[in-house]
DNA sequence: GGAATAGTGTCTGTAAGACAATATAGA
DNA sequence: TCTATATTGTCTTACAGACACTATTCC
């Protein structure tokens, strides 16, 4: 490669051809969480296309450089494509990056991962899928074996989403616009697969000051229950403390 | 494009063309924090090319496709090179990917952040930096204005650091071998930028059972103080609780 | 003894854990 | 009334904050 010497940055750059570097290839992938039937659930798409076609797989795809501004664009617009609603959370989770995980070289993704109320979503598997569906997480795992190194990356988003849930308000993403405290309660206890202390969860929910009464009451069977809805413009609040008794690297 | 349709995984791995599609640059940038004259302090090199020529900036640069694995020896290998040690700790932050953070288009940069010693470490600008120093970060800022995004990320280094501080022993990565226990809380109140009360300092570390004493005292001035050292194979300690009255957003 | 630094004792405050007690519905 | 679920009361425990006190060195 003949290297040649420019005199400014903007000479360098009318001469920059990017075609004289190999690049990694480079995508985005989403673990969609959603809670309903008392389990964690996470969508997955059916690959409709080589490499581990008819493989089910997490929602993700390829950077559009023309159309996307930034990484997180990426991630939202497949998350859209594929749910029809725009998510109330979304983080960006960690980057994988190796020669092995996709049999075609060298790739990175950037995993994001998403919490959505379970609430007038319609699946659409859309173009480059022939099949979407939610996928319930018991005992840590799904039934399917998923595309590309999908397992081991689904394992790590839940890890950090368990972790999360000790010490953040995180679960509130999950709610439905109006909820019971037991309601979000269960999430919590479903996402930590374990239970909590009505009165430690109660207190700490009312410190965290992320939630407002409503006048109404919900009658499931027998004493009916305040509902609550997440007060306006709240961010995900952070806990001094962590839930204890739980897991801790 | 031409789409062709293949009849297995092997027959279109055997086809596929990795030209055919746009990618975004990928590079790695590490944030190399140590302590120093009552300072926490991040390596930075100057460029030696465009773009940004002669600009500070971070450690970083581009994936060996051939001989890197993983995006984390990308990160080590550059680390090795500049500074001729091995980082005892290196965490992924973060992966900011966009069109415009890079003069040549769309990038994508995964950062990453080490704790060293500042211990026999021998700068070495290398190829591609005409030099390299350390920096002091006081009340947040350094003094140079850095290439690219540089500055941005540093900002997110230094807050994900001092957020972990508040719930870890990662300062104990950056201590020489052996170290008082006043000398591992200066660390904590440099990156925390404030004092802390000594005895709940010490009660921490002792519950933590991170250190284990030697034998020997080391005197300064006054009152000889005992010289500790980290336990062998002993990973990050995660507290229940945070140190309290900080930033926590 | 006085100054400086290392290290301890101990009281208070906050929030979590445990679990008993009370409240409100339907049957 | 009995049962189930919602909600509150309250005692204990763990650990951080505050700060006084003791210990060991040099001068």
């Amino acid at each position: 490669m003949i290297e040649k010497s420019y005199s400014s940055e903007q000479e360098f750059l009318l001469n920059y051809n990017p075609n004289l570097y190999d690049r990694p290839s480079t995508s985005v992938d989403t673990v969609i969480f959603t809670v309903f039937d008392k389990a964690l659930q996470v969508l997955l798409v059916q690959r409709d296309d080589y490499p581990f076609k008819h493989k089910w797989s997490l929602v993700g795809g390829f950077i559009d450089l023309e159309n996307d501004l930034t990484l997180e664009d990426t991630a939202k617009r497949k998350l859209e494509e594929k749910t029809g609603v725009k998510t109330p959370y979304l983080e960006q989770c960690l980057t994988i990056g190796n020669k092995s995980r996709d049999p075609r070289g060298w790739s990175v993704t950037t995993i994001y991962f998403a919490l959505l109320t379970y609430e007038d979503i319609e699946l659409k598997a859309g173009k480059g899928a022939i099949d979407i569906k939610w996928s319930p997480i018991i005992k840590e795992r799904i039934t399917d074996k998923l595309a590309f190194d999908h397992d081991q990356i689904l394992k790590l988003a839940i890890e950090r989403l368990r972790n999360k849930v000790l010490y953040t308000s995180l679960p509130a993403y999950l709610m439905p616009e109006k909820f019971t405290l037991r309601d979000l309660q269960t999430v919590y206890e479903i996402i930590l697969d374990r239970t909590l202390e009505v009165k430690s969860f109660r207190r700490r929910i009312a410190k965290a000051d992320i939630l407002e009464e409503t006048s109404e009451m919900r009658q499931d069977a027998k004493r009916p229950a305040r509902l609550y809805r997440l007060k306006e413009n709240i961010h995900t609040h952070f806990f001094l403390r962590n839930i204890e008794g739980a897991v801790n690297n």
